[in-house]
DNA sequence: CGGCGCTATGTTACCGATAACATAACAGCC
DNA sequence: GGCTGTTATGTTATCGGTAACATAGCGCCG
């Protein structure tokens, strides 16, 4: 933290301070033990001296490197994806690696937009929320050899690779559930657009059981616009208005659920004696000392810190035994069922 | 989408089979107006077929602009930063520039290895959410030349420039509302160690203006471990061990307060007749079709996207009227006061 | 008609690192 | 004592772009 004239200090700096050659800087800073203890006591004193900060972007140019792994998510807002991103981070900086963000607001053409920005960081990985993708985009992934990771489902058919759970086997499991617990008309609120995907996935698998077990009822209802509590509390209204005898509603996410207990609370209806809710994603507001919601725990961490290190393995040479990694998830029955 | 033999396309050979140099690309990129209209039409066509993307990387080193903006945050989880940072990332994204992520967990001492290893990318701007930062974190941005802005709060000397709201006034405003309300009787749940910073000035303005209307008490307690819904549980069952009259409390969180609210109504008592409660935050959650909560409302994406601004700004040599931009906050009233 | 100012394009020299190969010094071995 | 292998360090070329300075062609003006 020195002599700095106004610009950054360069390898060739050190290396000059030091009194040996840049590679010599290099080495201490990338295989040590290459270098002798003396001169690597030098050339770190120097560094310290000076406080050199090494280009990344120089150092990547030229060893193909770029110890970046970009991170392509619908929206961070809504609870859903932070702690992914989070375990993502965190895996990465314990590898010396560094996560770009990028949203899309559920919008594929953004995604599009977003790959392609990310590509020219000729990032060592991607990770990407959505599972659906424009076809163009999925080209320009799959003739880039970059190790790309989709999360939060197990497409049939990933691009590279898959880390999460299946969608649809989480809400045949809530379907499950509500049946043992003796529920038999029960609705599916879920969000139109956007996020439909899983949400729909969630469904059918929901939907399957209920027709299967020859006893219960299924109806659904989706709302497009307003924020998601907004959307849960119009979602029961308008299950009870169409379905009034409905005994349970699943809702594809927490928060949807937060709002349709709102509602059913304002119609005086009493969770779960009148009717059951269930939630989906077990975020930190459902839980024991929260809401007491019965709803769906998913490793959202776990998703981030697995993709982070595929990447990483395979980056290392390390071809994974499969290329699709199922992380599970939970029914967790609280007090809402 | 084409030849592209395994590797990346370059520019030289998209100039190649345009038929022009190098450079000739570049400004079709950078600048096209001053390339004639039939030789651009070639050149994009050639970026077409090859499907070329350029490395943002190599040209960020020749012309000593990353188009990277690097962002410091404590941690996504827990709703607090979420929406500052998709506002970020959305004004960056506008204006061709990228979010590069990392977490510190709330430490010092990771915030320091995360600036450091941002500063490898020599980005061109930073933003941190803390405003607390160990001496050589803070020299070592103060050198780097590099615009910093601290978000969130209004620290008296910023590194650079900072962008937020007064967490002092917000807890001064909450007090105000609470005795407007007639309550006498008040406790302060915050946090230990970590989010303590902006907790503790929240507490310090809202106990500021109890103390000086001479007709109320404060009480504060903080936990220290487990989710942030069961310290506000444990908090409130502390308070009202200690204090069993209290007739609002205060939580640093919204979290925190839909802790001591699941723990009010586990004691039988009613919100607000019993006890009011506030949070502070207004997480999604906590709106009108959600808990209903009162709440301190902060401008989350704001945040980001001024402070985005800014560096866009300070960089296109714009120096801004102000090293301090107040967002302000707005106190929310609903029905837990 | 020479010179000026445009417009359109090209040439050269980097930016700051690392890979790959080269070299020097020295120890160990037959 | 010469050969080989190992350790420690250096030299050169290159990664893929862009800045800065050329250059060429052309219209226009006095």
């Amino acid at each position: 933290m020195a002599i700095e004239t106004g610009g950054w200090v360069t390898m060739g700096e050190v290396a000059e301070r030091a009194g040996v050659s840049k590679i010599t800087v290099s080495r201490v800073l990338r295989s040590p033990d290459k270098v002798k203890q003396e001169t690597r006591e030098r050339v770190r004193a120097a560094i310290a001296e000076l406080g050199y900060v090494p280009d990344e972007a120089a150092g990547g140019l030229s060893s193909r490197r770029s110890r970046i792994v970009g991170a392509v998510i619908s929206t961070l807002a809504g609870s859903t994806f932070a702690s992914t991103v989070d375990g993502l981070g965190d895996r990465l900086r314990q590898n010396g690696h560094q996560l770009l963000l990028a949203g899309t607001d559920y919008s594929s053409a953004r995604e599009a937009d977003a790959v392609a920005a990310m590509l020219g960081r000729r990032p060592d990985g991607l990770v990407l929320t959505s599972t659906t993708h424009r076809d163009d985009t999925r080209r320009t992934l799959e003739a880039s050899r970059i190790p790309v990771v989709e999360i939060w489902e197990l497409p049939v058919d990933p691009i590279g690779y898959a880390v999460g759970f299946s969608n649809r086997d989480a809400g045949a499991a809530m379907a499950r559930h509500l049946l043992a617990a003796g529920r038999r008309r029960m609705a599916f609120i879920g969000t139109a657009g956007e996020d439909d995907r899983r949400g729909r996935l969630r469904y059918d698998g929901f939907a399957e059981v209920l027709e299967q077990s020859g006893v219960a009822e299924v109806r659904a209802t989706a709302a497009a616009s307003g924020t998601q509590t907004a959307r849960g509390a119009r979602g029961l209204a308008a299950v009870l208005e169409r379905w009034p005898d409905t005994d349970a509603v699943f809702c594809s996410s927490d928060t949807l659920a937060l709002g349709a207990l709102s509602e059913a609370r304002r119609r005086g209806l009493t969770v779960p004696e009148d009717i059951a809710i269930a939630g989906f994603g077990d975020f930190e507001f459902a839980g024991e000392f929260g809401l007491g919601l019965t709803t769906v725990r998913v490793p959202g961490p776990d998703i981030g810190e697995v993709a982070a290190q595929l990447i990483l393995d395979v980056n290392a040479g390390l071809e994974p035994p499969s290329r699709t990694v199922d992380l599970g998830f939970q029914v967790i029955a609280r007090a809402t069922t």
